[in-house]
DNA sequence: TCAGACCTATATCTTATTGAAATACCGGAT
DNA sequence: ATCCGGTATTTCAATAAGATATAGGTCTGA
């Protein structure tokens, strides 16, 4: 499941061009799968030369060519294999929790600035995720809203943590550093 | 915060060889900083030809001379900028959440699998960092603990989720497609 | 009305990262 | 005896990130 894959299942739905799937990926897979031009252009090239899309080149004034991609039956049935083949992944890479494993170095007012910048971004990926999921403009499949609640519900549980536990990085670093694993936990 | 920052962020609490810093991330940096021989090699190479750290190695027999690295006080001072410059990013990419948005393609027991594979590493997850948590040694700064307890709040909270929400995914899919927004954010 | 900002669209470059394999030897368990 | 797991580093291809270049279009406010 690399960009590749994922541009092949997006074009199981419907043809478009890499314009059009950056713009899917900041829309519906921004919160758990980013991914740029340079990710997506390299990949429709490859699926195009592996037979599993086709190319149409639409000419445009002012823009570059329009490079429409249809998926072909072999692109079909590859990405039902990969669906069924995979074993997916589930990665968090954060530098944010890496900074704040040495907070002890960082004095206490750009903690706090990187703790608050934090809550909000995750309060705004929220907000994100729900604005998108009310209009649901065609994105409305099972698959869609599941992934739509998976990423509001593990984002708000990430601000409240933060909320709730931020007072153990900036207060004395005394004896009982382990409460807010059980409160955490339980 | 790249491999080769965080890594310069270990050597300032102890000297290590690679091997080492290795078994660091795996332990502590598992959850949400991921790094293989790969990234972190080079990284030490790359800090040493820098002058931020030195390189010491010592002779073994049977095994490649093991190469300590120590900071440098320009590491040092470099480290501590980094912490100061840097806006943290914190991502997540989900092969898993991805192939969830096309569950429409899955069958259902593929599906089902593929769920409780996921609830199951979510649930190993929460127990390791239980584990580490437990033992506690050495790493038990505030921030070792804050983050630690972040990682096992959002994979409880991720894990709940899929229990609570799955059913979405495989009854009928009739009209009541937001529901879950409703339990999940409220 | 005119500048600045933003949208459409692709291509490409450098650097970072992944994940695995290759190399070598030791000690303990079967 | 043999196989597995731990110690240690190196290296390689594939993948991805993130930024920049190109180029003309529309929209917006002063």
């Amino acid at each position: 499941m690399d960009v590749k894959t994922l541009c092949l299942g997006l074009l199981t739905v419907q043809e478009a061009c890499g314009y059009d799937l950056k713009k899917t990926f900041e829309s519906s897979f921004k919160h758990f799968f980013p991914a740029g031009y340079g990710s997506i252009y390299p990949a429709l090239a490859d699926l195009a030369e592996a037979g599993l899309v086709n190319c149409r080149e639409i000419p445009q004034v002012g823009k570059p060519d329009r490079k429409v991609y249809r998926i072909t039956e072999a692109g079909e049935k590859a990405f039902i294999q990969a669906l069924n083949r995979t074993d997916p992944q589930h990665k968090l890479r954060s530098e944010f929790l890496a900074m704040i494993y040495f907070a002890d170095r960082i004095d206490e007012e750009r903690l706090s600035d990187l703790l608050d910048d934090r809550v909000e971004k995750l309060r705004e990926t929220v907000k994100q995720i729900e604005t998108l999921s009310a209009q649901a403009t065609g994105d409305s499949s099972a698959g869609a809203s599941f992934v739509a609640g998976f990423g509001a519900v593990v984002a708000e549980a990430a601000a409240r943590y933060i909320e709730s536990n931020r007072h153990l990085l900036t207060t004395e670093k005394a004896a009982d550093t382990d409460i807010h694993m059980k409160a955490a936990t339980g």
